[in-house]
RNA sequence: UGAGCUAUGGUGUAACGGUAGCACUACAGUUUUUGGUACUGUCUGUCUAGGUUCGAAUCCUGGUAGCUCAACCA
């Protein structure tokens, strides 16, 4: 009997499509190994995330490996600090990479090879200075003409690039080119730079080095060495491909394939490693893991879970267009995640009393409330109660619009967990501002029913003044708010986009007293009010919480239509 | 006046010569102890002009638009 097998795959996407390919016609002997390199300048943000996903999401896939490097062929920027924090993110998102590797591990064979090639007559030792060197490169429609010291002999070559190597110039005086074509339309062709000179410390090697490999000569060599059978870049690295392949070539070792992709845009997010720095440096945020920057870091103390990250990876799906994905799908990502997870908690973040005038003074009962309405394993809490309560200052209106359920006076609203009350009567300070609402319950409606079957049009959140804790509540805004923040004409530059109120800091918030213990890191619902995380710092003992997004829909939004 | 890459709803991404689908967004509705969640529905799409073919988003040619490339950065 055969089975009509009805195969619902999911369409590959063309990363997947290769790697297939691939392992179908035994290339690398049907191995997938990857590897994520970062250079260690700065710290990690969610375009990084987008490749980390990418490498390690892929090997995972096909039963391969994928590899850590740092890619710290230029001393002058790195720092070990960034290794640390790399290396705590990647982790944090979820993947162990099979080896921790690092470009400056392979100086002493980049420079065996880079003699090789020198005694192959295919790399010369260039005197030029870097002015020279550009002009003579050229421009892209036109060809370029040869360096003077590009026919020097081998032996000379040699002893210029032993001497460099042992330190005899100084900085930019000489450099060691490949020789490959001066009249290729592709300028990286056009007798790119090996070596050059830099008397700088580096972070693992110290002094050790005063001659540092280029990118392009350094990383195809490096994915080689590691046995790399995909290497996964960014569409920038496109032209770079016939030189990656071009020193495998001359070099005849491991040939790793280099397929681009096109990198990560979201809408209102500054994305340039340059500039985040730029934010941090001139203290725009408070370092690299303010809840507002797009780094790892940030969004992690932001309240973002590593599976959120991963999904919204997933998709923004991979190609080789230029896209800029909706920043909303990125929120959808972490709303998903964190209604499946996330406690609901009463909290008010902007208090105003209300009193209860024929519930007697004194008295204090406890209420159940549920922990998640999705989830019934996450059980219930007790919630106290008593005369006098918190409810949000915009859960009352003294003249309120159609369409408008909730408290006003006259009106009944249920207290989520609790009684029925109706307003009866508002206390106002000089100035006019409600300072008391109050109210009467029905005693018969306890836990938010009533037994005679009588509905309220809106159910608010509220907390038990006497029981309740203080709490700071940060709300961040998008850091930048015009329609584009990359676009900086009309000599504009990306920090006059940037949103003022991007921050704001509310003191006086009220929570509930289950609340007291909360670890960093810790996700909630705040009932009606989004989802907010325990930041990683407590001040004075005092609860301070981020608020990571709000729900789908803002209240305030619905009422204005 | 060079080379390379890319073009599918508002945004992403599928369809690999044979019914243009999925997700996000927006809007509408059902359920609901918060207007959330869940579920249902609606709106929009193959850059353009030719060609090949019984049949083209897909193949070919021309155009147009966007991106990338002229660091001793990665």
């Amino acid at each position: 009997m055969i089975e009509k097998t009805q195969t619902e795959e999911k369409s590959l996407n063309f990363l997947e499509e290769i790697i297939e390919n691939d392992i179908k016609n035994g290339k690398n002997g049907g191995q997938v190994y990857t590897r994520f390199p970062p250079e260690p300048n700065g710290y990690l943000h969610i375009g990084h995330a987008k490749s980390i996903c990418l490498n390690f999401g892929l090997a995972q896939k096909y039963g391969g490996k994928t590899n850590l490097r740092f890619d710290d062929t230029n001393p002058s920027k790195e720092e070990t600090e960034y290794v640390d924090s790399i290396r705590e993110d990647v982790h944090w998102l979820g993947f162990q990479w099979e080896k921790e590797l690092y470009a400056s591990d392979y100086f002493e064979q980049l420079y065996q090879w880079a003699v090789q090639l020198i005694k192959e007559g295919k790399a010369y030792v260039c005197d030029l200075s870097q002015e020279e060197i550009s002009e003579y490169r050229g421009v892209p429609t036109k060809p370029g003409k040869p360096s003077p010291y590009r026919d020097r002999s081998v032996e000379e070559n040699m002893d210029l690039f032993e001497r460099m190597r042992k330190g005899e110039f100084p900085d930019g005086a000489r450099v060691l080119r490949a020789k490959i074509d001066l009249a290729s339309p592709n300028m990286h062709m056009r007798d790119p730079i090996m070596y050059r000179i830099m008397h700088a410390e580096h972070h693992r090697t110290g002094n050790k080095w005063c001659i540092y490999p280029m990118y392009d000569y350094a990383h195809g060599e490096s994915d080689s060495i590691e046995g790399i059978t995909h290497s996964i870049c960014t569409l920038e690295f496109e032209v770079h491909r016939p030189l990656y392949d071009w020193f495998i070539q001359a070099l005849n070792i491991h040939a790793p394939q280099q397929i681009e992709f096109a990198r990560l845009n979201i809408t209102y997010t500054v994305m340039s490693k340059r500039k985040l720095l730029q934010l941090v440096k001139e203290n725009h945020v408070n370092g690299w893991d303010d809840p507002r920057m797009p780094t790892i870091c940030g969004l992690r103390r932001r309240g973002y879970t590593p599976e959120s990250l991963r999904l919204f990876a997933e998709k923004v799906g991979v190609a080789r267009r230029e896209n800029v994905i909706e920043v909303e799908l990125l929120e959808w990502c972490i709303r998903e995640d964190l209604n499946k997870r996330a406690q609901r908690v009463m909290s008010v973040l902007d208090p105003v009393k209300v009193i209860i005038d024929n519930y007697p003074e004194g008295q204090t009962e406890e209420l159940d409330a549920v922990n998640n309405p999705e989830d019934a394993s996450m059980g219930t809490r007790k919630v106290p109660f008593s005369r006098e309560l918190y409810i949000e200052r915009d859960d009352f209106m003294e003249n309120p619009p159609k369409k408008y359920f909730r408290l006003s006076p006259g009106t009944e609203v249920r207290l989520r967990y609790a009684y029925y009350i109706t307003c009866t009567n508002v206390v106002k300070d000089a100035e006019g501002n409600i300072t008391e609402i109050h109210c009467t319950y029905d005693p018969a409606t306890r836990g938010g029913g009533s037994p005679d079957g009588r509905k309220v049009q809106g159910t608010i959140h509220w907390v038990s003044a006497q029981h309740a804790l203080d709490a700071e509540v940060r709300m961040f805004d998008r850091l930048f708010s015009s329609p584009e923040p990359e676009n900086t004409e009309e000599g504009k530059t990306f920090l006059d986009m940037m949103n003022p109120n991007s921050l704001t800091v509310l003191r006086n918030c009220k929570i509930e007293p289950f609340l007291k213990n909360t670890k960093a890191l810790d996700h909630f619902q705040f009932e009606r009010l989004g989802y907010f995380t325990t930041d990683a710092d407590t001040k004075d003992g005092k609860l301070v919480f981020n608020r990571t997004v709000g729900l789908k829909d803002s209240w305030a939004k619905t009422i204005k239509n």
